[in-house]
DNA sequence: CCGCGATATTACGTCAACCGTAACGTAGGA
DNA sequence: TCCTACGTTACGGTTGACGTAATATCGCGG
């Protein structure tokens, strides 16, 4: 009940995203774009619906409001908890791939037994 | 609709076990168990209904049936296409990783700047 | 001898996250 | 004028994961 590691890409992308300076919605969506190469464009709903999650859950907060010709901006900013969240998905996301690589590399080889586990 | 990138950790964790050999359905869990370090274990309805969308998909494929004490014994393979897939995983969750690390090694060292991307 | 855990799969119902798109409003360029 | 960029809100829909129970055989401990 105090964990809750499986996160997905898009809401790992906007963890992401803040490890740098406070940024609104929209500045987080091309910034999640720019990072991943143009291959992640998010949606609207996927976005603000990942910001209020993530606030709720303390991960990020609102650093400050703006509003700029009538349109306003909400800066979010990451947390300490949602750094130390991040880098042990990092963690996570490399241990997956390196037993996955492990893997393919032993099918690619012809070497077909399986190891018990690091 | 050629493509169908994100792929969540149950999923690429099934993919990763099958590509020693054979296994079913059972073993992946066991399999699946041992190579997360025991942080993952996968419920019953994760894990087949999994299966039955992977070999949809043609990423994995029924090797052949077994009965063993009328307990029948269904074993997957790894299919090239879903070897292929794997790997673009592996390297969508390095480069995400690798983002991210990046990031918070720029926040730790208190440099704020982003760089635009690789 | 009875219950429990391991072995294996099927079959639910539920929920969280993502996806897509429309709506609202300003502003500037083709 | 229409379309794009900016910026957020508000839906409805789909998917994958989760949890648990049903079913059935076997072996072990009490």
């Amino acid at each position: 009940m105090l964990v809750m590691p499986p996160m997905q890409e898009p809401t790992f992308l906007v963890l992401t995203a803040l490890t740098g300076e406070p940024l609104h919605g929209y500045g987080i969506l091309q910034q999640v774009t720019a990072l991943s190469g143009g291959t992640v464009v998010l949606g609207a709903g996927t976005l603000y619906g990942a910001l209020d999650r993530l606030t709720e859950q303390g991960l990020i907060a609102v650093e400050r409001e703006e509003a700029v010709d009538g349109r306003l901006r909400r800066y979010y900013r990451l947390t300490d908890e949602g750094a130390g969240r991040l880098s042990v998905e990092v963690e996570r996301l490399r241990r997956n791939a390196n037993a996955a690589a492990a893997g393919l590399r032993r099918r690619a080889t012809g070497n077909v037994t399986l190891p018990g586990l690091a």
